[in-house]
RNA sequence: GCCGGGGUAGCUCAGUGGUUAGAGCGCCUGACUGUGGAUCAGGAGGUCACGGGUUCGAGUCCCGUCCCCGGUACCA
């Protein structure tokens, strides 16, 4: 027989117990916290018409899965959660409003795979459609700040305007068809730095490999406007806001934009918010869809990792599904990238399995008493798993255990079945004591870590042991 | 997309055109009285990424394809 040669598409992914584990209670995370927030949850499908995809233009094609399917319609998985957004908004327009939803599922890019960043990958975006107040940014903003405070990461959210932007630019006197290019280049401050952005804005840089990457041609009065402003570095919001208020001085968009996040760092104040969210001149953000404010959320002991989460305001987005004025404003988490984070930061647990206790079977003819104590640790909320396995070797299965990362073992011999006692084994602490212990003999006496109980009170000294683990994911 | 480096055991990697392709770790079995680790003894595991070519002979040289890594561009 020809064996089927096992392999994943390009892209893709498995999720292995140990790195879905994690993932998964990051997610529960997330949702409790949004839906604290007053966030509902909202599902659409993965495909949509072709036609709503590329209703934002024609530039996503290249990167949308796209296909006939059997009845000859034009379709294509979501590349984003912003376009189905838009479309049930469109739909269902007795939605009352604003709408706040909070939608994770996976959109599928067809772009070059990199290490982290895969062609199928979750999206967690929470928006507010249909409000046009700053208190639905600093909502947001509120949000994004209580999970990185959960987390318990040292971390700092940075929000900027476009309006402040485009005033720039207008302030630098430079021509409105350059102003995606220069906001783009604005946004590698972090990667090359501010000579590099410096070149890129002029005439180009070499990179490291030694390839010429062209710049956008600015003259010097223009480039020294621009970095002007994205060195800046203010002690607190309220000084940024007023070095650019006196910057800024007559570009009335640019007002318009610094009145904004004054509204938001009084709000902020109100909430208590204040040294973790930063007003940063220099964040600028690739997408052109921006209209107002825009947020960025990095870890400062992980900044090899970039922003983990990021949104901003988009006002004339949603317009073209509804064809009428419909302001928004959101953010998203990037889930992989926090994780690879925390995972760096050492913030997660790795085990194999959820089960936090094995119970072993050296008796098979007592498997019904086997079950029993299952049951009773299983009603008690524990999670629980009855070895499975052929040995009968109680060896054998607390290597098992060891090897699946589950932190407890239970153990029932014919010692404890006549005594009607139970024996419970903390495996965490002997992992510890194996680092010392050289001599097997000292090791067996040690038995560490093991306690035995009346089966009455075992559920109970089973309970305290799960509990007491330490605060990571 | 472009430039560069790579693909040999589950993992990390050695292997000058010449027998039957190796190591370390991991895995499995056993010993050490009903206890993970350590130690000891044994064992399994390979289409040398795939396809073609050169050669008496290819893991090794050449071409193509796929995939991975680094850089760069793009990223709603």
């Amino acid at each position: 027989m020809n064996k089927i040669k096992p392999r994943l598409i390009r892209g893709f992914k498995d999720y292995l117990p140990k790195e879905l584990l994690p993932k998964k209670a990051l997610l529960n995370l997330i949702i409790e916290i949004y839906e604290r927030y007053g966030f509902s949850p909202l599902e659409t499908p993965a495909l949509e018409y072709k036609e709503v995809l590329l209703g934002y233009g024609s530039e996503a094609e290249k990167q949308i899965y796209q296909f006939e399917d059997p009845e000859g319609n034009e379709v294509g998985l979501r590349f984003d959660l912003t376009v189905p957004l838009s479309r049930v908004i469109a739909m269902y327009k007795d939605l009352p409003k604003p709408f706040k939803r909070y939608q994770i599922q996976p959109v599928w890019r067809y772009d070059k795979p990199d290490p982290g960043r895969f062609r199928e990958f979750i999206q967690c975006d929470i928006d507010i459609i249909g409000s046009a107040s700053m208190d639905a940014d600093t909502e947001i903003l509120a949000v994004m700040y209580e999970i990185l405070s959960r987390l318990e990461l040292n971390f700092k959210i940075r929000i900027n305007n476009r309006k402040i932007l485009n005033a720039i630019v207008i302030a630098a006197n430079i021509s409105e068809d350059k102003t995606l290019d220069v906001f783009r280049t604005i946004d590698k401050l972090d990667k090359v730095g501010l000579k590099g952005v410096v070149q890129l804005l002029g005439k180009g840089r070499k990179d490291q490999s030694g390839a010429f990457i062209p710049g956008i041609g600015l003259n010097q009065i223009q480039i020294q406007k621009i970095t002007e402003f994205i060195r800046y570095e203010g002690n607190n919001r309220e000084e940024v806001l007023q070095f650019l208020e006196k910057s800024l001085q007559g570009v009335s968009i640019g007002l318009e934009g610094i009145e904004e996040l004054r509204q938001i760092h009084k709000n902020l104040e109100a909430l208590g918010i204040k040294e973790h969210v930063v007003i940063d001149p220099s964040l600028a953000r690739g997408l052109d869809y921006y209209t107002g404010p825009i947020f960025e959320a990095v870890l400062i002991d992980a900044p090899r990792f970039g922003s983990v989460m990021g949104g901003g305001r988009y006002d004339h987005l949603i317009e073209i599904f509804t064809g009428e004025h419909t302001p928004a404003t959101g953010a998203s988490i990037g889930i992989d990238r926090l994780l690879a984070a925390l995972a760096y930061l050492k913030k997660i647990e790795t085990r194999n399995s959820v089960a936090d206790v094995l119970i072993t079977v050296m008796v098979p003819e007592k498997k019904i008493e086997y079950f029993k104590i299952a049951t009773q640790l299983r009603n008690a909320g524990i999670k629980t798993t009855l070895y499975m396995g052929k040995s009968v070797s109680i060896s054998k299965q607390l290597k098992y255990a060891d090897r699946l990362g589950i932190p407890i073992a239970v153990i029932i011999g014919p010692d404890e079945f006549e005594k009607n006692q139970i024996t419970i084994k903390d495996l965490r602490k002997g992992a510890v004591l194996s680092t010392i212990i050289k001599e097997r003999k000292e090791w067996l006496e040690k038995k560490p870590g093991q306690i035995t109980v009346a089966k009455e009170e075992f559920v109970e000294r089973i309970k305290e042991l799960v509990k007491n683990q330490d605060g990571k994911l």
